[in-house]
DNA sequence: AAGCATATTCAACAAGCGTTGAATTAGCAA
DNA sequence: TTGCTAATTCAACGCTTGTTGAATATGCTT
């Protein structure tokens, strides 16, 4: 167990795996369905990743790197366009939210199962706390630095609040319930994630403002 | 089976299947864990109940009722109150919310469980749709459509992505995931409902202005 | 082609699952 | 007390689960 390789069999299983969890959770699926729908047999997801929970951490973490970097790239590129003076309130959001709007419309199912999982373990009492934390932890915290930066006067307890609730609004649209389309009667859809990000920056924006000082900067 | 008594020991399956479903989800609760808990045997929640699925609707549904109507008379409340100009943005958000922050504070752990469970299934691309629609979606277009009195100049489908971000604000901190505790060294703790409900009020009115109009009320 | 490590399947296990029918207890009416 | 009904437990079922050890296939090196 516990193999580095990357067989073609081994990248479906967690390809299979990334699908069925971010739609079920850790519980609702099960390694048989994992291999069928893989099309290999149940032992090789053992052979490949271990336990269960080895294979969900595996799945979890693939794809945090790449993600990390985009995100972090994004934020850097925003700063030094804005040179001395700093990004504004809406190009750090910005830079924080993009490239998750990209990876979802790269025609690349994977990244939209495997932030739907983010979703899922982000808003679980459960797994939250001990899985988030680990891989994305110190990104935000760079973020969080940046718009302290853009918001001089903000308390830091605000700032952290403000987040949460970015980071609640976000986790919603990752996990696309399907619950805007019904309640909008077809007017917006979960799926369109350009619309939910081009509502999103603004609307978090303006509450980072409100909260968080910056009266000179409206 | 499905009888509607109400003996003591079938309140207590329905407390302890709501506490451990907002924890682990529906597929991370097994029956016999539930019927431990509770202190009776296992084939009394199938007697009370039927089966696992009618149990987890019966908890479920169970507050849905109170929790409509509470948040609906605080509407009501705000309304007579405004007179003939109308609530503002924030008053509205305020008995949107605020009803929910009592819940959790009157030190009755059941309404903080079952606020959690909602949470659950309001941000499961499986159970979303199906389940929250059905009871809570005319409750949410009566908020919406004082909203969209109090932004007469908004689309209306602006203001179902505004709320889809409040919602989504809400939903994480009903999860009460700790991880804005972590993240912020302490400085905020996920169980401080009432923290979380003033910053999320002034946070998300700020953000239905801005992106649904209303220049004149800023 | 022979050898060897890796990858994959096969077969089976013990444990736990939801569910059910029969047996037992508790609560209440006559 | 005697019934009768609802509430609860007991015991067991068929099935699925995660996991593992042995067997087979595959691919690469020599």
């Amino acid at each position: 167990m516990n193999k580095k390789s990357s067989s073609p069999k081994s990248e479906r299983i967690l390809d299979v795996a990334e699908e069925l969890f971010a739609m079920h959770g850790y519980d609702g699926v099960t390694l048989r369905q994992i291999a069928t729908g893989a099309g290999v047999d149940v032992a090789l997801a053992s052979y490949h990743f271990g336990k269960k929970m080895d294979l969900f951490n595996a799945v979890f973490a693939r794809r945090a790197g790449e993600l990390n970097e985009s995100r972090l790239s994004a934020l850097r590129q925003c700063q030094e366009r804005a040179g001395k003076k700093g990004p504004t309130v809406e190009q750090i959001i910005e830079a924080f939210l993009r490239p998750l709007e990209i990876a979802q419309e790269t025609g690349d199912e994977g990244w939209t199962n495997y932030l739907a999982l983010i979703a899922y373990v982000n808003n679980s009492p459960y797994w939250g706390e001990k899985m988030m934390s680990k891989l994305f932890d110190k990104l935000v915290l760079e973020f969080i630095a940046a718009l302290r930066t853009a918001l001089p006067d903000a308390r830091d307890e605000d700032l952290y609040w403000c987040y949460h609730n970015l980071s609640g609004a976000l986790t919603l649209t990752l996990a696309q319930t399907g619950r805007i389309d019904k309640l909008s009667g077809g007017k917006c859809r979960s799926s369109d994630f350009q619309a939910a990000y081009d509502h999103m920056i603004p609307f978090t924006a303006a509450g980072f403002r409100k909260v968080c000082g910056g009266k000179g900067k409206g």
